[in-house]
Parts: C-alpha cells; sequence; structure tokens
DNA sequence: TTGAAAATGAAATTCATTTTCAAATAACGC
DNA sequence: GCGTTATTTGAAAATGAATTTCATTTTCAA
C-alpha cells in the first residue's frame, strides 16, 4: 500500500546545509566530541528530506550514500542533531520515534492519517499561546508541548467505501 | 523521590461503578466475548483511582484485590475497557502507555513535569474546535486529538535552586 | 449437565531502543 | 608530520515494554 508523500523533493539549500553543519560541527567541539565523515553523511541525509523519519528510515537513506555505516551510528547521531536543535522528536503514536529537522522551520503540528500513515502539517499559533497561559496558570515553567490530530484521510475514506470489506 | 499527586481518594461512587460494569457488560456480550470475575475485578480496581495508569501500576493495585490475576489480563481488560469506552489512552511521551478512566469525565489535557513525573490535567474547549477546524480544512475526518504540555514543575524548580549540583 | 468457545496466566516472542565492547579513527600536543 | 589518547564506530548483545502462544480452566447456551 503507497503511502501518500506531500513532497518528495530536496527541502533546502546548499548554503542551509552547510550552515546546519557549522551548527553540527561547533556543538560537537563544545561538548568534547569529534567531528566524523558519518556524522556529515548522516546530518546530510537527514536534511535531504521533509518526511518524518524513524531512526530505521533514515538509516536506509544513509546507506545509499555509505552502506558501512550502521544503525547505531545513524540513532546516535540523531540524539546529537535534537541536542544541538536540528532535529526533533515528533511522536506519531504508533510506538517508533520519528525526527524531523526543525532547522529554519515554524513551529507547526501534524495530522495523522490512521490507515496510511500519512500526514499534513498545519500551522496554529494558538497552540502556543496556550502552552504559555496553562504554564502561568499552574506555575508550571514551560518548555514544549505536543498536540497532533488523528483521523482518516480523504483518499482512504474514498478506499473504504468503495470495496466494503 | 517522592511524587506529588493531586488527589488520592476514590474517585467515583458506588453507582457509578455498576453503571460501568453494566457498559462493560454490554460490551462483552456484543463482541461475544464472555463476563468474567477478573475482568470485573480490574475494572473495580481501574475505576477506584484517578490517576494515569500503566498496565503494571493497575496489575499491582489489582494484585491486592486477588493476587492470582496475571499481568496478561490485566494487559488484555484494558484494551477491552478502552474499545467500550471507559478507558482511553494518554501518551505521556516516555515509552510506558497509561490509561485513564474516561467515565463521565469532560475532555481534558494533561501538563507533565519532566522532573518529577507529576501532572495537572487541564481543561481548554478551544483545542476541540481546532480539531473540527483543521480537519475540515484538509478533508480529514477527524477521530481525536493529543495535547500535553512539558515543564518544569514549582516544586521542582524550587528543589532546583535550593542545592544547585 | 455438558460441550464448544472463550479466558486465563506463565512463559515465550517480538520489536524498537539502548548498551557493550573491541577495533578503527580523530584531534591534540609535541 | 607523529604518537598518544580519548572518542567513535558498528556488530552483536541486552533491554524492556508490548504482544502472542499455548495448555489449562472457566463460562454459558442448549
Amino acid at each position: 500500500m503507497l503511502q501518500k508523500r506531500i513532497d518528495d523533493q530536496p527541502s533546502i539549500s546548499r548554503e542551509m546545509v552547510r550552515e546546519a553543519q557549522d551548527i553540527l560541527h561547533r556543538h560537537l567541539k563544545r561538548v568534547g566530541l569529534k567531528q566524523t565523515a558519518q556524522r556529515d553523511t548522516i546530518l546530510r541525509s537527514f536534511l535531504d528530506t521533509r518526511d518524518h523519519l524513524s531512526t530505521d528510515e533514515l538509516h536506509r537513506l544513509v546507506q545509499k550514500k555509505d552502506p558501512s555505516i550502521g544503525y547505531t551510528t545513524v540513532y546516535r547521531t540523531l540524539k546529537l542533531l535534537a541536542e544541538c536543535g536540528l532535529a526533533s522528536e515528533v511522536a506519531f503514536h504508533d510506538g517508533i520515534a520519528r525526527y524531523e529537522h526543525q532547522y529554519n522551520r515554524r513551529s507547526h503540528h501534524h495530522m495523522v492519517c490512521t490507515q496510511c500513515g500519512g500526514s499534513v502539517e498545519f500551522f496554529s499559533p494558538e497552540v502556543s499561546q496556550l502552552e504559555q497561559e496553562i504554564g502561568r496558570r499552574y506555575h508550571y515553567a514551560t518548555t514544549r508541548h505536543t498536540f497532533q490530530i488523528y483521523g482518516v484521510c480523504e483518499d482512504c475514506r474514498n478506499k473504504n467505501s468503495a470495496q466494503p470489506a
């Protein structure tokens, strides 16, 4: 069953990749870690998509560029990217951790189709305001929030009615 | 380290328990399953708290009433309760599935302290409106949403400043 | 009461995630 | 450049929650 994808094209420009790489390198230096070819390759594969990637999916992409890079390294690098703000985890509630790149993107949320797994992004500034407001009310220093909507997309609804099981 | 709890008292009255039991029994009959003492015991333990329980935590509570009931049965019964609307899953993003009872409760959301694991509930009708609105805009038939806020509660902030590591 | 279908619970399995460890590599000082 | 040393790497093992299996027990409709 094919998954609908909103976009396939590489998403950010060459200079943005360079900038992201700089951010990673500075982060590595700051916490006393080393710059490696693997980490750079993984970062570039990661930036080269707009999807919400699981570690496994990113590993497969990375292997096209360098088949010797193992799952573990991808897993660990993804954590590094999250640490320095280049990636952020999005939980689609199906037991698999996904990441998306956060670099130069507006804060947004996701609506996920529970049948095909596809998703759309939407923008909703109200939600961030709510975070502030609720945090103030209960004296929490808030750091982040999650907001996902679940449902069935138009395509899947049509498929359903076409061939009722 | 003690976790702060908002309330400890049993949360619903005797007749509500009876009503919930009826709902479960009707659901079992409808889908051709059988009524058992274990399922009733598990339901009662479940209703007897307001916390957000993991399968494991509920299993421990259930064992106080009947030590012979196993983890598997609790796990399966929790799914049944979710099926008939008596329970609903809440994901706090720590890899453990939790359930809360949904019986006669207003829709609400959670703010979770990332240090002590404590949480407060809050009500925010705006969020449900958003679900409708976004669903309409992208032609999704929405079924539910999740909204959680993460941060650090007042107590934990005070503890932090008292003894800076 | 009885027999077929379902439930039970211990144990085994699954599956994503995380850790371990020995070999390879990066980066610092010389 | 060169050696040293701490870090990185990736395969494999470990972990841990969720789920399934299976032999036994129980429910319930006839």
